[in-house]
DNA sequence: ATCATACAGTACGAAAGTTC
DNA sequence: GAACTTTCGTACTGTATGAT
């Protein structure tokens, strides 16, 4: 156990007495990283979807943001973070991508909790077929969104670029299987009777 | 049939809890 | 005591489910 009378670690948080500690009584935050971390991150060439690299980027930066006090600590944690994703072969152009928008300067909405109450995402939805990919939908709606921009109605309904997502087409489990039981039309003499039966009523077993 | 919501599953971090 | 699992919170998107 680690004693020490100017800082104290908890979770992923150090806590410690900086440089305004002595004349305003307040406490600073910082990361903690353990020493034997090992900064395995998943590696660019993973099958993984893009949303999937994004996410952890932006959420490790979101998370030194939040737990450094001083900008100077969040830079220091920001740069080496950077430099290990280099080594795990993801570009400097992706890496600033998923961190677009994220400053420090904001911090204070950052740390505010966060309003669920916003609009929800506008979603194009569309059943995936093997052959969608050739069918560049992304391409054929950011080539033709000014004609939905350009119009006084459809730009109010519609003021963000849609997010494509995929309906699944209906599979073998899909046909066979129903979340509920049919209307039970024949004697509970069944077999499939007497196992509704004895679900409905666990204290009696099975005969 | 459509829509909204909850959840699943991928990732990251840490310590605490559980199992063998 | 080592190894594994769980917990909590953040990001992302797609799927399953229940309500209308």
């Amino acid at each position: 156990m680690e004693i020490s009378k100017t800082e104290v670690t908890y979770l992923d948080l150090k806590i410690f007495k900086g440089n305004k500690f002595q004349s305003t009584g307040i406490l600073d935050t910082k990361v903690y990283t353990k020493p034997t971390e090992t900064f395995q991150y998943l590696d660019r060439n993973s099958a993984h979807p893009l949303a999937t690299f994004k996410g952890f980027i932006k959420g490790e930066v979101l998370r030194y943001a939040r737990l450094c006090s001083n900008e100077s600590d969040f830079l220091e944690k920001r740069n080496s973070f950077t430099e290990r994703l280099l080594t795990r072969s993801y570009s400097p152009e992706e890496i600033a991508a998923a961190t677009n928008g994220l400053d420090y300067k904001q911090r204070t909405n950052l740390l505010a909790s966060k309003n669920i109450e916003t609009a929800p995402p506008l979603v194009f939805k569309t059943t995936y077929t093997p052959h969608i990919k050739t069918c560049h939908l992304k391409q054929a709606l950011t080539k033709h969104w000014n004609l939905i921009a350009s119009d006084k109605q459809l730009s109010r309904l519609f003021p963000d670029y849609p997010t494509i997502a995929y309906k699944g087409v209906s599979n073998l489990k899909d046909l066979l299987v129903k979340s509920r039981f049919p209307p039970n039309q024949e004697s509970d003499e069944t077999e499939e009777g007497l196992i509704l039966k004895n679900l409905k009523d666990p204290t009696q077993g099975f005969t």
